[in-house]
DNA sequence: CAGGAAGTACGATCGCCGTCAAACTTCGAC
DNA sequence: GTCGAAGTTTGACGGCGATCGTACTTCCTG
């Protein structure tokens, strides 16, 4: 069981059960646009990305903070590879408890350069 | 085109077009408590309903507030019947901007008592 | 018309959340 | 073993939004 963790390079945040998660907190996680567009490149990328990876218009503290409760939400898992803390987001477990939610969110009037600019 | 005005009683609303709605404005509505419990209760109503007739956790005035929010987020349309003041959920013009975005909400991780405790 | 019911408008208050800078920790490279 | 890159932690600050009470408006009822 250690073996696992030791594997993991034992930086490993908690994480926690997305059963467990009130629908009240993702949309605290997910009301704030730094933190959507954070969600939202994970989203496009479809695969996991370091934090410096997404580039967002705050300091390197306040990221630190989003990710957190993007986490805290359940949205995203994080591990360490060397120095970089990589994101990946949890798809499948987050759907089973909130059906649709997120691709209402992504795919979602999808017109409008809301947070989506990045190209 | 006066006549269809004098029609509802004079003390219409402004009503913003839902096409022309940001997805941060919806979750900014939707993010209240007080504010989804309103779209929960008028969802499972399935009618319109007085404001009275949603009793809320807060004063008349700050439901005022939440109602008025609402209307501006576009998920709900207000009219007058005497001295009552009705709301409508605008299910069908939101589902069209926001395919999903509602069911998953009122849906989603309906198992927990979050803000769903009528009956 | 008097009274009351149903909301609205207006300020004022207050707590929370997003933001930053600065100091610190870890890891990889050289 | 040093340096730098990548994040974290902590504390402070500022603004916005939820809340309330009070005064006001409108409409129905008797």
């Amino acid at each position: 069981m250690t073996a696992a963790r030791q594997s993991e390079r034992g930086r490993v945040p908690p994480h926690p059960d997305v059963r467990a998660i009130s629908t009240q907190q993702v949309l605290e996680a997910l009301v704030d646009p730094v933190r959507r567009r954070i969600v939202g490149e994970l989203h496009a990328a479809g695969e996991d990305l370091s934090c410096g990876t997404i580039d967002l218009p705050v300091s390197k503290s306040t990221a630190t903070h989003h990710f957190h409760v993007l986490r805290e939400a359940g949205l995203i898992r994080q591990y360490y590879v060397g120095t970089s803390r990589m994101n990946a987001l949890r798809r499948e477990e987050f759907e089973e408890v909130f059906p649709g939610l997120l691709g209402a969110l992504v795919t979602g009037h999808a017109r409008e350069s809301d947070v989506g600019d990045r190209a």
